[in-house]
RNA sequence: GCGGGAGUGGCGAAACGGUAUACGCGAUGGUCUCAAACACCAUUGUCCGAGAGGACGUGUGGGUUCGACUCCCACCUCCCGCACCA
């Protein structure tokens, strides 16, 4: 027998949204709960991923309304930028046009989840009324000096026709579309997110309730340095800075080396012997893409005829030129220390150059380059010195000279944000003849994205062709004038759409500052890992930046959160391009939601991975239609007196709410359906023998109530049926009971030596006395105990008693 | 190379230092049925044994403990992140 899952789930999906059961107002009487799983791009088709995000997300919006929060749930979506664009280029269809219709699209298939939302907050970014504060926040950072347009050198990727992020470069390869990113030098716009490096890794220490390893991923992203910087002077004129996180091996410095690309190469290579093949290198290093510069096999560089002088011994070493020193880290140059050093060690090696050490290993190291602690030695003032004292004597002395200080460099760089693309915010800014570079005045805002019909990427923004959207005049002067035509990176837009929900109808203004002040921080944020350093980074720098500006009430906006595992088939990530995708919508068809919902639940720890089994959503409908029959059983339900059985199954009840809950509340989802499928099946036992119908109607709300955030068409459906009160939805969560949870009669253990010996049923509250005693005479046990003498007892009653002989 | 996580049945996986393999899937046998499906019942780590029972068993090797999947040390394998960052 089979539930009627299509018209069920229908019914329960049209009267929620209906009631506005999940639409929700300030109110000051209960705890607050805001809940946010990371909005989509819209890509017109739910997979497995969504769904298990949204299944965990509308699992906990359910679940802490029963619990008495106040709580908002709103969606969503992400749909400016490259994926969409892509995408309505691949259809051949207008961005704009693709995009809605896939937004259409998918907001059918998650409320066939049964996934509820305030809907009143919906907004997308590429809404002129939602990309409007993106403009407005480019303007605020550009105000405070935290947007800036500078030229340089950019990754560029040649299939999508844009630069990107150093965030979007993954393994030398574009994130989005696997092609090898090229370096090209142009003027492009960026978010000076360094400023914020210090605060945005040491608040990482406040967030108590995310994952280790994002807050690792972020650590190291950030990859602050300790060290020094100084300059050394060229041997027959010019200079250059280093930095260095060992400034204490000075002494030991026997060559230097630029970057490639660093603007004194060319000055100190002309006319020098070796000026035709130090040019060649520098074309060839900057032809060549990150990941061939990458996998070249051992160090590659070339001597530039200039010497450089050690200022703290004068020595003369020789300057280089090394593709392993990056332009974009540091200076740009370096001094190298091959005693102390590994990759100095390997190209001292390859091209003879002298080697000294100025720490002394231990005598037992063996190896080449020694980058552990020791004595300082061959430093002059410095031997003797532990590497710290070493550190901080020299950074004096170079500091007393003038020569150099202590400084603290990042990994992290600024954040591009210009893309050369159509399907994004354009950027606020007006270039004037005779004004400059001059903001676009509020009131002009949103610089609307003008519908255009060739919005093929070519290299520069397809806007750019467009003559009425660059021809402007002058905000300041009047006089002609042309618009930027670059538009903003979509995760400018993913930066700060989470304060929007609270004031989404907003004209004037981001948001009112009092209306996220009740909402913020998302209490539960859920999404996928690898968000761990693109969007989670910029939306902690933004929220700062708005915390800054007087306008965000907290300083993080994501006080926990959560990283679900993905789905995979057959050990491989599901993807369409790979065609191993298992379609939700066939499943609501064939299973329902409730079922795929529980699947998700149940297949496994929701942080971690997990392998896809058809037959698993099988299972957990097996259950669902079993729950069913309890609820439509013909069983004959009496009124006679409470007996054991009755008390049994109560308790089992209660015991079975203990695990749900904690279960729930620290995100073990796949170990409370278990405790579920297991009350149920005594339940079912329990029908076959004379049940009492308050029991049965006692048991069956608790199930239901436990059900109802998991499986919420089913659990509302029978609640219905039984006329067990109003709706489900709003009912509180079951209160636990010890005093019906407590059990009569417990499993004794008995093992000899720590092996199990025997297994007895002893009263639940017996006495480590009796226990020992029971254990004792058991015949089993004295079997056991002929083969030595008894030297220990241990008892841990109820459960365990162990007896130690030798 | 650095950092993190993980290794348990045929499979997904459970297990505050105390019954290893709950629950689900799959498999085998049975009940129901004209038959099938559904459902229900039983069995299902390996080896020895007719059985009672016993031995072994959580990647490998040690250690701590009355007792170790769990804690400690060393190693192996896999996954993820960062990676010539000075």
């Amino acid at each position: 027998m089979s539930y009627d899952h299509k018209t069920i789930e229908a019914k329960w999906q049209k009267l929620w949204e209906q009631d506005r059961t999940f639409y929700t107002e300030v109110d000051e009487s209960r705890p607050k709960f805001y809940n946010v799983c990371m909005y989509p791009y819209p890509s017109g088709a739910l997979h497995q991923g969504h769904v298990r995000n949204y299944t965990y997300g509308d699992l906990l919006t359910r679940y802490k309304r029963m619990r008495g929060y106040n709580v908002l749930s709103p969606m969503g979506w992400d749909s400016f930028g490259l994926p969409a664009e892509n995408a309505a280029i691949k259809s051949g269809i207008h961005p704009k046009v693709n995009t809605e219709n896939q937004i259409d699209k998918m907001k059918t298939q998650i409320r066939q989840l049964g996934s509820m939302y305030d809907w009143d907050r919906e907004l997308a970014s590429h809404d002129p009324r939602f990309y409007k504060f993106d403009q407005w926040l480019f303007l605020e950072l550009y105000r405070k000096g935290l947007a800036y347009k500078q030229e340089g050198l950019v990754n560029w990727c040649p299939n999508d026709q844009t630069v990107l992020a150093n965030e979007q470069v993954v393994d030398g390869l574009c994130e989005r579309c696997d092609t090898p990113v090229e370096k090209k030098t142009l003027a492009q716009w960026y978010f000076k997110i360094t400023d914020f490096a210090d605060r945005l890794l040491d608040d990482i220490e406040k967030l108590e309730h995310w994952p280790e390893r994002v807050k690792l991923m972020q650590k190291n992203w950030i990859g602050r340095s300790e060290g020094a910087r100084f300059t050394i002077q060229v041997d027959g004129g010019g200079e250059f800075d280093v930095f260095t996180t060992r400034p204490d091996t000075v002494f030991g410095m026997t060559f230097c080396v630029l970057a490639p690309e660093h603007p004194l190469v060319d000055e100190i290579i002309q006319g020098s012997e070796t000026e035709a093949q130090a040019r060649e290198y520098i074309e060839a290093a900057g032809r060549a893409t990150d990941v061939e510069r990458m996998a070249e096999g051992g160090k590659t560089g070339v001597f530039t005829g200039s010497y450089a002088i050690n200022p703290v011994n004068d020595k003369r070493v020789p300057i280089y030129i090394a593709d392993y020193v990056l332009m974009g880290y540091g200076t740009g140059a370096i001094m190298a220390v091959p005693g102390q050093d590994e990759r100095d060690w390997e190209f001292a090696a390859k091209f003879g150059i002298d080697i000294i050490r100025t720490v002394e290993p231990p005598a037992d190291f063996e190896g080449d380059a020694y980058v552990g602690d020791g004595p300082t030695i061959n430093s002059d003032f410095l031997d003797g010195l532990g590497r710290d004292e070493a550190i901080a004597s020299i950074i004096q002395w170079l500091e007393e000279r003038g020569i150099g200080e202590g400084k603290v460099e990042y990994r992290l760089r600024d954040w591009l944000i210009s893309r050369q693309r159509y399907w994004g915010s354009p950027i606020p800014i007006v270039n004037c003849e005779s004004c400059g570079m001059v903001e676009v005045p509020f009131e002009d805002l949103p610089v609307l994205l003008p519908h255009i019909e060739d919005y093929m990427p070519k290299g520069q923004s397809p806007l750019a062709a467009e003559a009425s959207f660059v021809n402007t005049t002058c905000p300041e002067c009047d006089g002609p004038a042309t618009r930027e035509t670059d538009t903003m990176d979509t995760f400018v837009d993913s930066s700060w759409y989470f304060f929007r929900y609270a004031d989404v109808e907003n004209t004037n203004a981001m948001f009112e500052r009092s209306k996220p002040a009740y909402w913020m921080p998302v209490d539960q944020y859920i999404g996928g890992i690898e968000h761990a350093v693109l969007h989670l980074l910029y939306a902690r720098f933004i929220t700062k930046f708005l915390y800054d500006e007087g306008l965000s009430t907290v300083e993080e906006p994501f006080a926990r959160l959560f990283t679900q595992g993905m789905i995979t088939l057959d050990g491989a990530k599901m993807s369409k391009s790979k065609g191993n995708v298992v379609d939700p919508l066939a499943l609501f068809a064939s299973h329902g939601a409730d079922a795929l919902r529980l699947y998700h639940l149940f297949i496994g720890p929701p942080t971690d991975d997990a392998g896809w089994n058809d037959r698993g959503v099988d299972g957990t409908r097996r259950f669902l239609d079993r729950v069913w029959r309890i609820a439509t059983t013909d069983a004959e339900l009496s009124d006679r007196a409470e007996s054991d059985a009755d008390r049994e199954l109560v308790g089992l009840a209660h015991r079975t709410l203990k695990k749900v809950t904690e279960d729930i509340d620290r995100f073990h989802f796949n170990t409370a359906v278990p405790a579920l499928m297991v009350l149920s099946n005594e339940f079912n036992t329990y029908l076959g023998e004379e049940p009492r119908q308050a029991t049965y109607d006692e048991v069956l709300k608790m199930l239901l109530l436990m059900l109802s955030p998991m499986t919420p068409h089913i659990a509302h459906e029978i609640w219905e049926i039984k006329g067990y009160g109003s709706l489900l939805a709003l009912q509180a969560w079951p209160e636990f009971d010890p005093e019906l949870a407590r059990e009569e009669t417990a499993m004794l253990i008995v093992q000899v030596n720590g092996k199990v010996r025997d297994r007895l049923e002893v009263p639940a509250d017996i006495t480590a006395d009796n226990a020992e005693e029971m254990a004792l005479a058991s015949e089993k046990i004295q079997t056991w105990l002929e083969d030595g003498e008894l030297k220990k007892v241990i008892a841990r009653p109820p459960n365990l008693v162990n007896l130690v002989i030798a």
